[in-house]
DNA sequence: CTTACGGCCTGGGTGC
DNA sequence: TGCACCCAGGCCGTAA
């Protein structure tokens, strides 16, 4: 599941192979995850990619302008679950699923390959940036621990909920926002405006040190994670509660467990992250549960 | 405005 | 062997 760190290594990758190459053809499959399949078919052909950057968990490639056009175009790719980005020589086998071939001007080829096409490919001119991405929280990364902690305690949400929450803090997700509240004992239910100075210095280092560990071990692969080189990453190694439901803490030795917070799958040890004063776990709603279909 | 929650997209894995 | 169901993450609509 591509988050900031395996997105960053994707992006990695890829500034070592596509800048100041020319696409010179398109051909796509299934388009159903791209907003303007034409225009990406119409306008990418001729082009150079001039850039490779990352922003939260979007990969954003700058295409450089022809000479008789206007401005730049963004080509924003973002991984959904299971999306890659892969760089290959272009009579390399395809994967199944793959859904965009991008051919280049160097006898490679920029492939998209995605499962469940939860991913998402959109082409905007420059100007429209702001407008597409102006609305995402702070990058992790590059926060200070004053920024990080006033941004969080003025939200009145549990801390995993404002964790997750892009328009908060861009480029977490569900991996690293359990080990970075383990790291930091916080319990994922606890309210971020509650925490003490002492928690939000805790919670913002471990959140560094996560992602960076992450990022030096080329991302988590988890299921279908890959890097531009189709390579597998291997922080998946280091988790210590992602995951690990039943499994022994690493530092006490009690039972991992899996609640729902937020909507989505939490690990946590009820040792070391003490739940919340006063109940705020405890409304577990015995209801029926419609399964549809 | 903020927050919480349910549903939807898709298909691999699981368990019967 | 087949098949129904669960689940993943992001996003959007709705309710309070």
């Amino acid at each position: 599941m591509p988050e900031l760190p395996e997105v960053e290594t994707v992006v990695r990758g890829l500034q070592l192979v596509l800048p100041g190459r020319r696409i010179l053809d398109v051909r796509l499959g299934k388009t159903d995850f791209m907003d303007d399949p034409a225009a990406i078919e119409r306008e990418l052909p001729g082009k150079r990619i001039a850039t490779v950057r990352r922003h939260g968990k979007f990969i954003v490639l700058r295409l450089e302008a022809a000479d008789d056009e206007k401005g730049e175009l963004l080509l924003l790719v973002h991984l959904g679950m299971t999306g890659q980005l892969i760089t290959c020589p272009a009579e390399a086998p395809v994967l199944p699923h793959t859904h965009a071939f991008f051919s280049l001007d160097d006898g490679r080829e920029l492939r998209y390959t995605d499962i469940r096409r939860f991913g998402r490919m959109q082409l905007i001119a420059s100007g429209e940036r702001a407008d597409v991405l102006g609305g995402l929280g702070f990058d992790p990364l590059e926060a200070s621990e004053p920024e990080f902690r006033a941004t969080l305690a003025a939200r009145r949400a549990q801390v995993k909920a404002l964790l997750l929450d892009q328009h908060v803090v861009r480029g977490m997700g569900n991996i690293y926002t359990d080990e970075s509240l383990w790291r930091a004992r916080i319990h994922p239910r606890r309210m971020a405006a509650k925490l003490n100075r002492a928690e939000f210095g805790r919670l913002y280092r471990a959140v560094q040190r996560v992602l960076t560990e992450a990022i030096r071990s080329r991302g988590s692969s988890v299921s279908d994670y890959v890097d531009a080189e189709g390579q597998r990453g291997e922080f998946q190694l280091k988790h210590r509660v992602y995951q690990r439901e039943e499994k022994q803490c690493f530092r006490c030795r009690a039972r991992i467990r899996r609640i729902i917070v937020a909507g989505r799958s939490s690990y946590f040890c009820p040792s070391c992250q003490r739940a919340p004063r006063g109940g705020n776990a405890r409304r577990l709603r015995v209801g029926v549960r419609k399964r549809g279909r």
